[in-house]
DNA sequence: TCAATAAGCTAATACGAATTATCAGCGGGA
DNA sequence: TCCCGCTGATAATTCGTATTAGCTTATTGA
């Protein structure tokens, strides 16, 4: 019944312990040390009051007076808790709330964020952000618009997965997609392929030069970019095929008609498709067709396939984000100096081995 | 770099325009209705300037204002991104988290409590629980103390699962067990079944008689409750054995010892060892023992079988949860009728068949 | 002609916490 | 006795927005 009771303010701890509400304040940021004394009977004293009465600051009136309320936003351009279980975002969430948890921050979760034309928008008309100290954006790809405008804004925020400048530099916590994905170039080569192919849309960077130019997301770009450099240091072709708009069907018979022996996956489901295809087609894999994941599943794609490749740091990037994000807010680090890539951890897996000599024959 | 451009406020579009920032809020909130009036002529000069300097108003300082901060606190017991058990919270979350959407609420998962002997606690020393305007609970058995002192403070809370009385009504929303766990002994009965065993904790109740007396969790009591009730209507003895510190092998010895044909099963997870140790044995499943799971796996507990049984409506419960809290903080319910109920879903399932004949004779 | 009304706005204040400037009291040294 | 310095606290102000009471001018009615 008791209607929205009101909520305790330093002025009620003041009220009950005698003193101004300035004191309650002095005493709850511990400002002792400087040009302001307070008596340790009279702290113990206000102390005494909060703990019995359970106050908290609220986190508003904190910001507004312009200090940190130790929160942390989450924003995703997806829903955070999707039904699909064994998520691709779920670990990147553990890491970040393992992190939090560790700092002593809490998370925010910005659900109120409305969703229009199937995605959710940063800034709206009742945009919360501000509310936190700062932000976690997490996201495939994220508004350019919008985190120019961040930049813009000069607000604390990170990035989980690199990001290009959008009117400056971009704090984010990625993965090292160029490394890695050369380095399973390697191992194929290693292992006696000449004839790679990459599949998915990274290739689209190959048309349009520019760095920033394309809507293909960093993370693509960059396994495309690692795949290219790998390939000229081996002298190979920088081979790819599209993968979206196709049946997988349709990209089988793109490899086999050019002798592709062995093919970078860029989406994990993808390769799934691809290989239930294959197998339908009687043909032998790994032997005919080696298959080389470049990270893991984001889509739900069931298999019982230990596919060769390697595994995103997501957990980590969770992790590592959250600390870059409450070095930015304490200043410690500048925006440029906000930007970390992780490596990513290889897998060997069965779906790489020596090509047959048949086929190369 | 750039450190932090100053906002643009009220107060400066009012310069802008020649009016007072009274005039420039009061055109903001569209307050021409009532007993404030502004020309149209004016209002047209200030929405002008607030289009062409993209003035957006500082949430923090508008949350001030109306005391109300539109945040739902999330508190569970356990990490909410767990690798293992998540899969039983994500419904929930899932529910939480649509509902908030839908209300314009952002959550804050209550991460900075520490976790002390193994759980974390709601009170502790920089208890940030009155950060949010309310706050919903969510863990297998919230700690009966704190239970209380929420109550006894008059906090916004809403449990997700029925809970009992903790000094005053403990607003829930929960699965109603006692019913479906009725329903289940009846589709049992009309299978032929006169033999039937309880497997779980629920049981400790039948001993200590009172209702709020145990330390058994309430979901397992009602369970229990609903099994006892249907069994004395159907005259049959409300047989029941205990699951936690023995073996699967021991617990079918001590079923097949008493002649039980259908065994209802409070964890799924004990169910699924269960059924495993008697096929093992040879027994003919579900004919030799039919099996109902009373609700879905707490544990990870990966299987093929489709057990018959009933679902928890997770999901439903997260989304109402959230509903309830937020007509709890408005004041629109009162503490006792912010309890709900939520039938369970009967699945069909393939553990139940009658009862072999032989065993009967 | 003068009050009564109404239109159109502004001044003042609240919201809750942080911070600065200031003030009262006291003891000691000159 | 006066002044200084120190301690321990407080009044007042700030942040940006929302809201209410009230003020000024113009318009109406009788």
């Amino acid at each position: 019944m008791t209607a929205a009771r009101k909520r305790i303010t330093q002025q009620d701890i003041a009220r009950m312990t005698g003193v101004s509400q300035a004191t309650v304040s002095l005493v709850l940021n511990g400002r002792g040390d400087a040009d302001v004394r307070i008596a340790p009977e009279t702290r113990e004293r206000v102390l005494a009051a909060i703990r019995s009465t359970g106050y908290v600051a609220d986190p508003i009136a904190r910001r507004l007076a312009d200090r940190h309320n130790r929160i942390l936003g989450v924003f995703t351009y997806e829903p955070v808790f999707p039904a699909g279980s064994g998520d691709f975002y779920q670990p990147f969430l553990l890491g970040i709330e393992e992190s939090a948890e560790q700092l002593g921050c809490d998370l925010l979760l910005l659900t109120s964020a409305p969703v229009t034309d199937g995605r959710r928008r940063i800034f709206h008309e009742d945009n919360r952000l501000r509310l936190a100290d700062g932000c976690i954006l997490l996201g495939r790809s994220l508004d350019r618009d919008e985190l120019t405008r961040l930049v813009a804004e000069g607000q604390a925020f990170v990035s989980v997965g690199r990001r290009d400048d959008a009117g400056g530099p971009v704090p984010h916590v990625g993965a090292d997609y160029v490394t890695a994905t050369a380095a399973v170039v390697a191992r194929a080569v290693a292992a006696g392929h000449r004839e790679l192919c990459y599949l998915g849309d990274g290739g689209e960077t190959s048309r349009s030069s520019g760095g920033t130019g394309g809507s293909v997301p960093e993370s693509f770009a960059d396994r495309f970019a690692g795949y290219r450099e790998a390939a000229a240091r081996h002298g190979l072709a920088p081979r790819w095929e599209k993968a979206s708009g196709r049946t997988p069907a349709e990209v089988l018979d793109a490899l086999v008609a050019d002798g592709v022996t062995a093919v970078l996956v860029e989406e994990f489901a993808d390769g799934v498709a691809l290989a239930a295809v294959a197998r339908e087609r009687g043909l032998d894999l790994p032997g005919d067709l080696s298959m080389l994941a470049l990270g893991d599943p984001t889509r739900p794609a069931p298999t019982d396939i230990d596919f060769s490749g390697y595994r995103i740091p997501r957990r980590e990037m969770g992790r590592q984000a959250t600390e870059v994000l409450t070095a930015l807010i304490a200043g410690e680090v500048s925006r440029s100096d906000a930007r970390r890539l992780l490596p990513c951890e290889p897998v060997a897996g069965v779906t790489l081995t020596a090509p047959n000599t048949r086929r190369n024959g």
